[in-house]
DNA sequence: CGGCTGACGAAAA
DNA sequence: CTTTTCGCCAGCC
């Protein structure tokens, strides 16, 4: 018995809804803009829950629906275009929305930042 | 069940 | 200024 992993045995709904939360709000940017992990991480409140953020996307970069290339780290760089079919897709997608990519990284960032906490409200 | 790792981030030294 | 450590939490060995 037993078992099975008593993660947490506390609990808290299994809170699952914190990856659909993540879902969500990156599927709410806007083109043209993109948001941080550690903003979505604070929107859900998960303050310092920044590598969760990244770690549910990477379960649904592969995601269909999931503008995965609008989430980069909080300098605007883009540390997950390795992970795309190729290193340069993601780069090519935010250009293709209107966004200054340069050295993989978002030039204007605070121009193009998208804050879920700011913009939803 | 224990330990390590990871699209990060911020604080401490 | 740079480097290191901690936190967060789920997946995998």
């Amino acid at each position: 018995m037993k078992l099975m992993s008593a993660r947490k045995q506390g609990k808290k709904e299994s809170n699952d809804n914190f990856f659909q939360n993540v879902y969500e709000v990156v599927k709410l940017v806007p083109a043209g803009r993109a948001t941080s992990y550690g903003a979505i991480a604070s929107y859900l409140g998960l303050k310092r829950g920044a590598r969760q953020v990244g770690w549910a996307m990477g379960s649904s970069y592969s995601v269909p629906g999931i503008p995965a290339h609008r989430v980069v780290n909080k300098e605007g760089v883009l540390t997950a275009k390795q992970l795309f079919e190729t290193p340069t897709t993601m780069q090519k997608k935010l250009e293709s929305e209107g966004v200054e990519v340069k050295d993989d990284k978002i030039q204007n960032w605070n121009k193009y930042f998208w804050d879920p906490e700011k913009e939803l409200t």
